[in-house]
DNA sequence: AACAAAATAGCACGAACGTTCGTGCTATTT
DNA sequence: AAATAGCACGAACGTTCGTGCTATTTTGTT
């Protein structure tokens, strides 16, 4: 039998490295503390990576993987409803605590705008591919004539992913999960309008 | 002569804190660099406030100092257009650079969630007093039909200043001025609903 | 069973962190 | 003139950080 251990121990540490930075952020993220709660060495984990830049960019690349399937849609469904479902999809998992300090994807970028370099960089390209595709699924509803064309879709994704931030943001400040409601309650009123008068 | 300098010293090392504070966020902030952007020792500006933490919600004050401005509005105003004006200077203020690296509420409650401690209390005391006067002028323009009642007032907020956050982020992370452009098109287009069909 | 290779541990380093301490300056008060 | 208080300073503390080195252990292949 095939020993799945060689490659484990990486992902193992990246995992914990995941739920750290959505905690402490991906500056807070320090080595020794990642070890510790790995009962590992310090060098241990550090030969893994051979800085802490690359530790923080693997680090975004496994958030990605477990973020990214909220971007997949059954293909069965309407335009809209995929993009309904990528929303909701999306909702669930700020919602649920897939990362116990909410989207590490915010947070990095709170910290990370002013700071150029390697990490920020990596950071902007995942962050631009889920608004792309966010953006795509809108315009190829709006292709299909079910949603309004009087508004770009890049203003349309904007006030979406606005009520997206906001609720992970004020969720994870207060706990309070009412955010998420006020936040689908805006994003459903938002499609009745959208969806309303087709030209 | 009245010598200004016993208190001027503080408020000098607060105004430079405010703006490291800003692009470093508020745990990047250290006694060291704050010191040496001010040709001061160390323990010189630490002796100011006896605590990392202290400087910190003293930090968090100033910055509200020079926020809260923003909150006012002309009383001959009508009550829709004080909400209007609101929004306005609250653009105004993130789109200037008052502070280099952005709104610093903001980037705090990201650092801050999750770390429970006395600084992040002071934080969310002053982001609440802030949200407070939005709902307070929104409902104040709904009991003057200004604004239709179908929406609570903590829905109309909550969508508001979804779009002020998310103006600010996507900003500092790209620097593209236009992502105000989008947030002012969005708070225009919903004045124009809200405004719409009074019962 | 022996051996090369890879993974992990151990140790040391320079730097930066928040904090404390003792000590001068410089006004203000007695 | 003497005593006092407030500021700011430099030095040092213990800790933690990221990062190199060198052993040692574990692993996979013959």
């Amino acid at each position: 039998m095939e020993t799945p251990k060689k490659q484990s121990t990486r992902t193992h540490i990246l995992e914990k490295a995941v739920q750290i930075a959505s905690i402490e952020g991906l500056q807070g993220l320090s080595i020794n503390s990642l070890a510790q709660s790995l009962s590992m060495s310090k060098s241990g984990v550090f030969a893994h990576f051979g800085s802490k830049e690359e530790l923080q960019i693997a680090t975004l690349d496994t958030a990605w993987i477990i973020f990214s399937p909220c971007l997949t849609a059954p293909p069965d469904l309407s335009a809209v409803q995929q993009l309904q479902h990528l929303l909701e999809q999306w909702l669930n998992y700020l919602e649920s605590d897939t990362f116990p300090g909410g989207c590490v994807f915010m947070s990095a970028s709170s910290e990370l705008d002013g700071k150029p370099g390697i990490v920020r960089d990596h950071l902007m390209q995942l962050v631009s591919r889920a608004v792309f595709v966010l953006i795509e699924r809108i315009k190829k509803a709006q292709d299909t004539q079910q949603l309004v064309t009087s508004l770009p879709a890049e203003q349309m994704a904007f006030e979406l992913h606005a009520f997206l931030l906001s609720a992970n943001l004020s969720y994870q400040l207060s706990r309070d999960k009412q955010y998420f409601a006020i936040a689908r309650n805006a994003i459903f009123r938002h499609f009745e309008e959208w969806q309303g008068l087709n030209p």
